[in-house]
DNA sequence: GCTTGCGCCTGAATGC
DNA sequence: TGCATTCAGGCGCAAG
C-alpha cells in the first residue's frame, strides 16, 4: 500500500527517468483509471500527447508530471497503484490500466490491481493542481508550517488518529504510518485533539517524520507485489515496522503484547502499556 | 462549517 | 476440494 515515503521514491523515479522525454501517445485500457478527468477519455489522450515532462512533483499522496512547464499528468496510487518504466517490448504488466509512449521508445505503464487510483490531466497545473489544492502540505515538505498544524489540530473535536488521516490537516499519512508514529510518541490513537499540549502535537509531528524519513532511506515499505518503484523493485521497511501488523507480539519497548483494535472500519495497533487509553477517549 | 460514515475495488487468506 | 466470506484502506462525497 504506498503511502507518502513510497510515492516519493515512485517521484524521483520519474524524476530521473522521464524528465527530459516527450509523450508521444497515450492508451487507455481502463475507464475507471481516468474518471476524474474533466472532459473523460479524449481530453485526457488530448492534454498528454505531445507534451515534454518537464519536471516530477508531488504533494501528499499525489504526484504529478510537469507537462511543458504549465500543465499536469496527476497521478494517485491508491491502494494498489504503479507508475512502471518500460522498454515497449518488455512482457506485458498485470492489471495495465493506461500506458504512456515515450519518445524514446519507452513506455509509462500506469498498472492498478484494485482501481481506487487513477490518472488525469489537469489544465494549468504545474505549480498545484487546482483538483488537489485542499490537500494540506506533508511532513516532508520543508514549508509546512508545524506551529500552524499544532494549532489545527488542537482546535480539532476528534480523535489524534483522525487528525492525522486528515489530508486537510496534513497529508500524506496513512494507517501505516499513524500506527507507527503514535507509538513512538506514546499516544493513544482516540486521545482527544483538544485536550493535548502543544508539545505533545509537536513531539507527535517529530515522530512521524522520524517514521517517514527512515521509510524513505529504505526505498518505501512493502508487505508484497503491489508496492513498487518504477523498475518494479519492492521496498524492505517492512522489517521496521514495530506495531503495525504486529498483534501479540511483544512491544519493543515494554514487552507487552500489541493489541488491534477495530477503528474507522480498519484496525489501529497499540502498546496497551505505552498508550494508555484516555479517561475520555474521542473515537 | 465541521465531523462522520459509506462506497468504490480485487485477490489473498480464512472459514465451513 | 470448493465455494462463500472477510479483510485491506485513500479518497470524494453525502449526511448529520
Amino acid at each position: 500500500m504506498p503511502e507518502l515515503p513510497e510515492v516519493e521514491v515512485v517521484r524521483r523515479g520519474l524524476e530521473s527517468g522521464v524528465v527530459g522525454s516527450r509523450i508521444t501517445g497515450v492508451d487507455v485500457f481502463e475507464a475507471r483509471s481516468i474518471r476524474r478527468q474533466v472532459g473523460g477519455r479524449a481530453e485526457f489522450v488530448a492534454g498528454a500527447t505531445g507534451r515534454s515532462v518537464t519536471g516530477a512533483r508531488r504533494r501528499g499522496k499525489f504526484l504529478w508530471l510537469v507537462l511543458d512547464d504549465r500543465d499536469a499528468l496527476v497521478a494517485h496510487l491508491g491502494m494498489s497503484g504503479q507508475i512502471l518504466i518500460r522498454p515497449a517490448d518488455a512482457e506485458p504488466d498485470r492489471h495495465l490500466r493506461v500506458v504512456a509512449g515515450l519518445s524514446d521508445g519507452r513506455q509509462l505503464r500506469f498498472c492498478d490491481q484494485r482501481t481506487f487510483g487513477g490518472l488525469f490531466v489537469s489544465r494549468d497545473g504545474a505549480k498545484l493542481p487546482p483538483e488537489i489544492a485542499h490537500i494540506a502540505r506533508d511532513p516532508l515538505d520543508p514549508e509546512l508550517d508545524d506551529d500552524q498544524v499544532v494549532t489545527a489540530v488542537r482546535r480539532r473535536r476528534t480523535g489524534v488518529k483522525r487528525a492525522l488521516l486528515d489530508q486537510r490537516l496534513i497529508s500524506g499519512i496513512g494507517n501505516i504510518y499513524a500506527d507507527e508514529a503514535l507509538w513512538r510518541a506514546r499516544l493513544h490513537y482516540a486521545r482527544p485533539t483538544d485536550t493535548m499540549r502543544r508539545s505533545e502535537v509537536h513531539r507527535l509531528l517529530e515522530a512521524v517524520r522520524a517514521v517517514m524519513a527512515e521509510a524513505l532511506e529504505a526505498g518505501g515499505t512493502s508487505f508484497d507485489a503491489l508496492y513498487v518503484d518504477v523498475n518494479g523493485n519492492g521496498g524492505y521497511f517492512e522489517r521496521a515496522l514495530t506495531v503495525y501488523g504486529r498483534e501479540g507480539e511483544p512491544c519493543p519497548r515494554c514487552g507487552t503484547p500489541i493489541r488491534r483494535r477495530p477503528f474507522m472500519n480498519r484496525s489501529s495497533y497499540t502498546c496497551p502499556r505505552c498508550q494508555p487509553r484516555p479517561r475520555r477517549p474521542h473515537w
